[in-house]
DNA sequence: TTGTCAACTGTCAGCGACTGTCACTAGCCT
DNA sequence: AGGCTAGTGACAGTCGCTGACAGTTGACAA
């Protein structure tokens, strides 16, 4: 069972997260310093520094457990299933699954909120593709697996999930300067574009 | 003609960029400070921000050329070619191009030991990826001006962009962290993987 | 050629992110 | 109850970066 010192610790840290998104989506990340957080959690800056590595960490601790879970979708699926069959059913069953998650620690319109943030952010939206660059890479193995291939000795997997990552991207863009913001019509979005792929790389574009 | 004043000028940039990635490459990039890269062209520090925008500025000045030499190959294909073939004959055909502008500047040794510290700096490799994104869009605008389709309502120029980029991306980094850095190494490897593709979306792999 | 103007530059001062150190408090464990 | 230790606060210092101001030097006209 959890210890009184543990809940603190958990309180602290999820308080300084709640803190620091609300902050960063109504001020601008840059414009928030590691000092306001700290201050309107009641800790002292150093404190802040123990539990992130930084202010870009705090930006991103709820991402972070929706990645955790994309890549756990991803090891689930059934093993007869293609990989590209894989990777879609993983990231479209895997929303409402990311939803109760992310809803543990902050509201889910908060979490959206910060979604744009990043994506209208330089230094926010270099770290998630840094991130994500991480991410892909695990999935590369988990296919490679799957698949029973060799990660550095066949290109398949890691150009598999590229481009499967280009087209999340290009639909996460998209979804976040749009005026939609339920998780319909993200998944409304995945699914197309995921079927644009094909069209998108053969011939040209005029004879349709 | 070129002024004094201007001479001066482009002589500090470049003694700068040159004594910037030398330091990059050999110390790494967060043990450089920016002290030591003006004491080595011997300016001050205010004289290096004013010169590039940050650290990270001076450390990709070279890559800057390169990316917009490619977005001039694209810009130079012929009408007819379907868009991606464009894109792979740009980054086939380019090289050579590069190569020489790079070397006006910098040795080309430098610039591919520089390539290897960003793939494996990630600070650096966090402002390549972002960089890399705002190329992508530029270059998805040139694609739909060939094909004559909205950029904005027809999803198919961000697409395969993303796809394209998302290749590149794959190749790079196989080239980086193998042992062959020739030119026709990355030139061998791209038009590789490009031909992976499709394979490597289609059915598993296993049939293979 | 010379004087004026604008462009560059150096110096100084300061902010914010981040780190090391050290003393201290508060939960844990016997 | 009392020792042990994780967690914290306070303080000082480094580094990236910016603003303000003053000095210098090349450009250009008279």
């Amino acid at each position: 069972m959890e210890t009184l010192r543990e809940r603190k610790k958990r309180r602290t840290r999820e308080a300084l997260v709640r803190a620091a998104l609300e902050l960063f989506t109504t001020q601008g990340y840059e414009r928030t310093t590691v000092d306001e957080i700290a201050e309107a959690v009641d800790v002292s800056q150093r404190t802040f520094f123990r539990y992130f590595a930084g202010k870009e960490d705090a930006a991103f601790a709820v991402q972070e457990m929706t990645e955790a879970h994309f890549v756990a979708a991803v090891r689930a699926r059934p093993p007869h299933e293609p990989p590209m069959e894989a990777l879609r059913q993983a990231v479209l069953e895997g929303w409402d699954d990311i939803r109760e998650t992310v809803e543990s620690v902050v509201p889910v319109e908060l979490y959206l909120r910060m979604y744009r943030m990043i994506e209208s952010t330089p230094a926010l939206l270099a770290a998630h593709l840094r991130r994500s660059a991480a991410t892909e890479q695990t999935i590369a193995g988990l296919l490679a697996e799957r698949e029973g291939v060799d990660v550095d000795a066949d290109p398949r997997p890691r150009l598999a999930v590229a481009v499967f990552a280009g087209v999340i991207r290009v639909t996460e863009r998209q979804w976040s300067t749009g005026d939609d913001f339920s998780l319909a019509a993200i998944r409304g979005l995945t699914a197309a574009y995921l079927d644009q792929v094909g069209p998108a790389l053969t011939g040209n574009w005029r004879a349709a």
